[in-house]
DNA sequence: GTATACTTTCAATATTTACTGAAACTTCTG
DNA sequence: CAGAAGTTTCAGTAAATATTGAAAGTATAC
């Protein structure tokens, strides 16, 4: 019995960790921290978690827990469960960390790449007499290209189901 | 003459479109708004620009200036100039966007990929008797795997030089 | 050495962003 | 339809982040 106990501890232990490191990685990934905090919740969560039992892992408020689910099933992250029988509603996500992966990838090309490849079209039409608006007009063009390269690699990694990505790459990186 | 100075206007537009545009897509790649338009100013520059000239083109402080170039120089995205018989530093950026990628792909990694890396690796030494730990392991290791993955593909492009890396995904993507 | 021309620092403040909690709203159930 | 069980909203507040500006620091020239 002490030992069961022990081992439930570090479980414990483990699992706060996971959600403490996914936590702070949320900002590199677009999301806030206890988004992310959320979403790790679920995604060691055997079962799909409802509203209180989300509130009271993480402590925080009903408020928050709706409006941060609410944020997560925008980004297509999250999913609403109906147990039938039940009248509360359970959440849960997706467990393989690729499709996470291409659903986060997606989101932010529409939420970041594209406008910003449409301001760049816009501001190539700009008139270039002088040499310093020839010069911008290079800069500009230049980043375009390489923001058109980029929108390319996330369209493959977005199509490519499963790790067939990876598995080009590795064939390459280990050249 | 009128259209001298139309065009002049035209430019200053795109520019100052530019340096927003920029500025709020910084945030995405980790970095402040304020950092990300000061990095935008020297990209489009012709010349390297003095604290007095950023702070008067983005009309912030003395000290936010020098933060904000510090917070460049330390991500390798602005380098100091120094001009011969003159005392104020001047600074500059690389052109190339290319360069800018690798520099951020290379400081993101370091500073949140290897991280929770880490930390993943730390949580797999968890005892797992119980079936809740087994799974917590197994989405555990699905998400170290990952997170691995991830890192050899930025390695694979932060070591390849000019755009070797967009030609082999161009490959695989016309397919 | 000291006057000058700058750069750096940082406490105070402003701004932005996130969170709470309670009231309003929406079902469902008998 | 009334009440119960649950969800959503949002004004107020708390927390985190960014910015200022002035004082302290540094280097150069004379």
């Amino acid at each position: 019995m002490k030992i069961h106990i022990y081992l439930t501890m570090e479980l414990e232990e483990a699992k706060s960790k996971y959600i403490e490191a996914w936590g702070s990685l949320g900002s590199s990934w677009g999301v806030s921290r206890t988004m992310a905090q959320v979403h790790a919740l679920l995604m060691i969560a055997t079962d799909p978690l409802s509203t209180e039992e989300i509130m009271e892992a993480l402590k925080i408020s009903r408020g928050n827990v709706n409006m941060n689910i609410r944020a997560l099933m925008d980004w297509g992250l999250a999913d609403k469960v109906l147990v039938p029988g039940e009248r509360k509603e359970y959440f849960k996500t997706d467990k393989d960390p690729m499709k996470l992966a291409v659903q986060v990838a997606k989101e932010r090309k529409r939420r970041e790449l594209e406008p910003i490849i449409k301001i760049l079209n816009e501001i190539k039409t700009v008139e270039s007499n002088s040499p310093e608006a020839k010069e911008f007009k290079k800069v500009n063009a230049e980043l375009l290209q390489f923001a058109n390269q980029a929108e390319s690699v996330i369209n493959l990694f977005i199509t490519s189901n499963e790790n067939w990505f990876f598995k080009i790459i590795g064939k390459f990186s280990s050249k």
